[in-house]
DNA sequence: TGTACATCAGTGAACGCGCGTTCACTGATGTAC
DNA sequence: TGTACATCAGTGAACGCGCGTTCACTGATGTAC
């Protein structure tokens, strides 16, 4: 019963579903995720339209399929990074540098991937539960690093009123009290300002200005990790 | 030769183009851009198909028509709130947030708007060059705001290093050699940051977790804005 | 080891659909004398 | 003011296309005795 213990049938059925998704990807980095055609699929891979219904139900199964790789393959990005900094010694500023460029080296490899994510929301589409969960996965790995990188409490009073804010509003972490909420501001200044460069640089509305995309997210990567501990 | 000066003819002919691209918009709100059909708008007109032809040349140039009027809306609305807080005697930080806020109404108003400029990229697809320079004169009220602010020169090593990258890659600025390095610096991060913050609330990644979008983007405002001379 | 049966991958034809776009045409509106 | 002509909005038929999906079927692979 362990995940090798496969029939030769379920090991071929796997691996033509796998053949499919990469099909998949090389449509949508081409013309987009609105335009993926299964029948378009299937020419390639050199079999007829209705072939494929023997591996996915539908358009939209195989679509959910590619969201939830997108996602575990950032949440699995995000956990290598984190590992590969805690064996180097890492922590602190450097430990949140590493997820930054992790992340952001992950985004440059197949930006259609990223953009399936954090791009456009189809309307009308609602992600399974089991997909918020990977998502919630990525997130406390983010957080276990802004934790440990001892943030300090907001000096200002507006960022002390955000903080009782957040200390509402903590559903999002998961029960952990070791996380305080200096550790939430830190997370959600991380997703949401390294989202911003990227997602700008992935468009392309940088090139167009003549500006290096590498720089302008080491230098939100500084404001978020510099002169924290570790 | 004035605007004024139109026979009725290119006055009615004016007014469909305005009701086909309404229509567009409300399509594009139920089921994205990529499902934008012009048949169906033809259908919602109570016209035929082959009449928007008289209109619009094809469908791409009714898509780059409604890009090009929303980089105008949202040109507009910055120019508007810049004016409304200069005359409210504000200038600095106060001016800055309020050109932020503008942008989240903006955009909250309409978010389909919002990512048709800034969402998914569409393969293939290139701007015109009057649109980029729409573009360009939103930044322009921008920076006129950040170097009214009279942002100080980073402190850090890093920070400099990152003025003296900009010092060399000023195009996108255009000739203005009074906005100086750091307020290029800090128009670069109200842009980065308000859309990050910004395109994560439309795009629903907040809800989900039970946070409330307008604190986060007020807590980004504040980081722009604080503290600046006004 | 051989036979009988069940499982399942893949095919080809078909359904209904909507798309963008062209074309020749009708009929109303505007213009010139 | 009236007539002749040009302009132009809009129609309906048609073209070719590709889509997702279903269905009844063939043939190969695996399983049980």
């Amino acid at each position: 019963m362990t995940a090798d213990a496969k029939t030769p049938r379920e090991r071929y059925r796997q691996q033509v579903r796998e053949e499919v998704k990469q099909r998949a990807w090389e449509q949508i980095a081409g013309s987009g995720a609105s335009a993926l055609s299964l029948n378009a699929i299937a020419k390639q891979l050199g079999m007829s339209g209705p072939a494929l219904y023997r591996y996915f139900a539908n358009r939209d199964e195989l679509i959910t399929e590619l969201i939830r790789d997108a996602y575990r393959g950032l949440a699995d990005a995000f956990t290598a990074a984190a590992d590969a900094s805690a064996v180097a010694g890492e922590a602190g500023g450097p430990r949140i540098a590493a997820l930054a460029r992790a992340m952001r080296g992950w985004a440059l490899a197949d930006p259609h991937r990223y953009f399936l994510i954090y791009g456009t929301p189809v309307p009308g589409y609602h992600a399974p539960q089991d997909i918020t969960e990977i998502a919630g996965e990525m997130m406390s790995v983010l957080l276990d690093a802004c934790a440990a990188a001892g943030p300090e409490p907001a000096a200002s009073p507006e960022g002390a009123a955000f903080e009782g804010h957040l200390a509402e509003r903590r559903a999002w972490a998961g029960d952990r009290p070791d996380v305080r909420e200096p550790a939430l501001r830190l997370a959600l200044a991380f997703w949401s300002r390294l989202h911003g460069v990227l997602s700008l640089e992935l468009a392309g509305h940088f090139t167009g200005m003549g500006l290096d995309p590498a720089r302008l997210f080491e230098a939100e990567v500084h404001t978020l990790s510099a002169g924290r501990a570790g």
